[in-house]
DNA sequence: CTGAAAGCGCTTACAG
DNA sequence: CTGAAAGCGCTTACAG
């Protein structure tokens, strides 16, 4: 089977290009019905499929949106890329994921693709955010269309949509001082510092502490999966808390197989994290940890769905109208205690 | 900042737009070391990124690896994209994720992507048979380079690198037989009937049951999120069997929640499936559950770093070679019991 | 060492 | 209603 082009149907079928681009785009133009027929005709006896590429590059424009996320196989992340792509998809834009895997390098490439025309716009979740401001500045300077989803980049503007990781932290942890607790300490992930969303979180956390006169408490931890963490190290160098704020839902896994290494009364902790978490069937004692926690652990749940919606309406239109929509739009989260 | 260009790089630096491309590309001609200096000067100094749309126009390659694969958030395929993506990157493939949802349309257009130019390659888990026969086989007609990973679509000839679905049910059966269990019920999400890699473990258990003199039994149910499925009603209009042959891990949690349900006596049942699963943390009794299920849980996990690696390279080999493979490859499994 | 020119497959004013 | 022609931004023989 040869390969068929719009010049081959043109022959074929005796007319101009022109008339066949406009009748194979549907332009409402007026065509003779025959001509029209003999044109659709020719086309589909050849299985033509238009080459995306040359009309991208002469309408500078792809349809495409570019999602540039840290890569996770479960989670937010995960849910927050179903949900963008399925609503994108929607409006009628294809989507492109591009995953970072935590990865400098990786995600530089991933940016530097944005001029390469792939792309009309940009949701990001940038994770090296040192790499990426210079990057995200060129993008600005060139009026490529960008909406920061989760987190965001200091002195890049453009609007973000999110939770409000400030007022979340706070709330969850004002649920476990109202609880009781005073010795709660906020565990975080630190290979990421710069990170916005863990740093709303933190904060959220710290004025929640301090407005009930308590000494705020963070211990980081380095982590490369089960292998490469010290957060057994971190823990066991000082007494068990009474409650603990995780950051994340994701490490909670990795943090309950530690408390569990160091002999806690896990019973007696009180766990507060943002988003759900999921235990791997394999995890050894999973069933009598989740039996001690029950009752102890509150969650704030946030909205992908919501977020992804609202982010994919606020990048169309900064595309569609060439105007950057306003400060960006917080998405409520749901909370869970059990 | 106004949009750069070879032809004004070539312009301000004083030589041909030739030159300009040789050089930006690193073809190893010789230039003057001072024409490569003003060269490259003039390039950053514009912040040029390449117009990768106009050179895969004419170069009619884009050094890109298109994934089609079922969406999944969790899992089986969730793990082969990462692995995928980055292997293929370390083999200086970039790679575009397109997700089905599980959608005939949504799969279609994936599929009509190809002639589009956007892949020099396919990896594809087709989902929905039926359509996807035409497509693929048009993708053969034009030799568009294609592997099948996980899952194989009939009469369409192309390497399939997969773990052995018949084995491995085989034997996973016979480990339930060897237990000592009879009533063994092989349970499977029917939406999807002509999926090869099912059909494969259906056919592995039936083997094995036959072999041992036992009957197969086949219990088919549908699902659509926790809500739409009626494994319930399938499984109570029946005594509760001495173990359980799932399909895919992925519906552990459903069918562990339905048993609950149901007021099986868990403790007292074998299950065996593919996969491991994850419990989400919501998920009420998970801990009482995870108790009695201990020591009656058989998993072939699925090595989806080795099935990646050999498909990414199979898919390259063909590509570079413009020859098919091989039949394709299996990749053997991992047991865990627990 | 270097450049002029054709062409990848589309789309779209512009001119009948 | 319809067509000839320019141009999107690259790459690569081909000819000095």
């Amino acid at each position: 089977m040869e390969k068929i082009d719009m010049k081959k149907i043109a022959q074929e079928a005796n007319v101009s290009m022109t008339l066949v681009s406009q009748v194979l785009n549907n332009r409402n133009i007026r065509v003779a019905e025959a001509t029209r027929r003999r044109i659709l005709d020719v086309a589909s006896r050849y299985q033509y499929v238009p080459n995306r590429l040359a009309a991208a590059l002469k309408l500078k424009r792809t349809n495409t949106i570019a999602i540039l996320v840290p890569f996770t196989s479960v989670g937010f992340f995960s849910e927050l890329i179903y949900h963008i792509e399925s609503y994108a998809l929607d409006r009628g834009y294809n989507t492109l994921v591009l995953n970072t895997f935590g990865d400098k390098k990786k995600e530089e490439n991933a940016l530097q693709f944005y001029r390469s025309q792939l792309a009309d716009g940009f949701l990001v979740a940038a994770q090296n955010v040192e790499t990426n401001r210079i990057i995200l500045s060129q993008m600005k300077s060139d009026s490529i269309p960008l909406v920061f989803i989760d987190r965001f980049v200091d002195g890049i503007e453009a609007p973000t949509v999110s939770s409000d990781h400030v007022e979340t932290a706070y709330e969850l942890c004002r649920k476990l001082i109202d609880k009781g607790k005073k010795d709660i300490v906020f565990i975080r992930r630190v290979d990421d510092p710069e990170n916005s969303t863990l740093r709303g979180r933190v904060a959220g956390y710290a004025r929640a502490m301090e407005s009930a006169g308590l000494a705020p408490d963070v211990l980081d931890f380095h982590f490369e999966g089960d292998e490469g963490s010290d957060l057994l190290e971190r823990l066991a160098s000082r007494p068990a808390p009474e409650a603990v704020f995780l950051h994340s839902g994701f490490y909670m896994p990795h943090l309950l197989k530690t408390c569990e290494r160091l002999g806690y009364g896990i019973g007696a902790i009180d766990f507060g994290t943002v988003d759900g978490f999921l235990i791997p069937f394999d995890f050894s004692r999973a069933g009598e940890l989740f039996e001690m926690m029950r009752g102890n652990i509150t969650v704030a749940v946030q909205d992908t769905r919501g977020i992804a919606r609202r982010a994919v309406d606020a990048l169309i239109e900064t595309m569609e109208a060439g105007s950057s929509v306003g400060p960006g739009s917080f998405i409520p989260v749901e909370w869970k205690e059990l």
